[in-house]
DNA sequence: CTAATATATAACAACACACTTATATAATCA
DNA sequence: TGATTATATAAGTGTGTTGTTATATATTAG
């Protein structure tokens, strides 16, 4: 029984930290454009009309959660989504609001 | 266009908050309690081994984000869930591990 | 090789948050 | 009524977090 217990708590705990990564409004955007397709940080940053500091900050904090990967394409780095796992992730994201129609029409970065 | 993404920001900022609330470990803990059944104040102190103005002050912050709701029953005060409204926190809690047995067991506050 | 571009890291200031201790309010019980 | 129990609130402390500015690293272009 208390092995029972910790066994939940441990998945608690585990869940508590990535929905702290999804509770902040910059992280749940940048995840939100991640959702339409891979971007890379000058993308983001271009979106979001925050300083490049801030959003490689908030890229580094979500790839240590495991919600994001990262690939480098020359001079930039794309990030994408890592949630397969985490259905209650994927879930949750699925219901995020689609940024799909700005990306086109702004999207200008490294193309 | 500029209005669809003041939308779409706004339901953002909506769903950063109630994430936030969950991107506790103590408040989740409490969440996932509460799935299972209605709780006073004094049965989730138990449960959670800390301190009762602890607890007090996590269920206001859970009932002012309209997560939670309560209902006074003589001296005590029962908490309850509140999340028809909101899927994506339903689906989410749904994820969470049960208490069930736990609460059985160990419940024995206010009977 | 040098300059320019993309990204990351470091240091710091401002603020937010969780938890504690002490106290207040509210309901019941004797 | 006074004591007890349940819950809320207030104040304070320590810690964590976000965003900024400055700087470092890495890649490409000329």
């Amino acid at each position: 029984m208390a092995a029972v217990v910790n066994q939940a708590m441990e998945q608690i705990q585990e869940m508590s930290e990535t929905l702290k990564l999804l509770g902040d409004k910059t992280r749940l955007t940048i995840v939100a454009l991640l959702k339409e397709q891979e971007l890379c940080v000058c993308d983001i940053v271009a979106l979001l009309a925050t300083s490049q500091p801030n959003v490689s900050q908030h890229l580094r904090k979500l790839r240590d959660g495991g919600l994001v990967g990262e690939t480098r394409k020359g001079q930039w780095i794309y990030y994408s989504l890592k949630v397969e796992d985490k259905p209650y992730v994927r879930d949750l994201i699925a219901s995020l609001p689609s940024f799909a129609e700005r990306l086109k029409s702004e999207k200008q970065c490294c193309d």
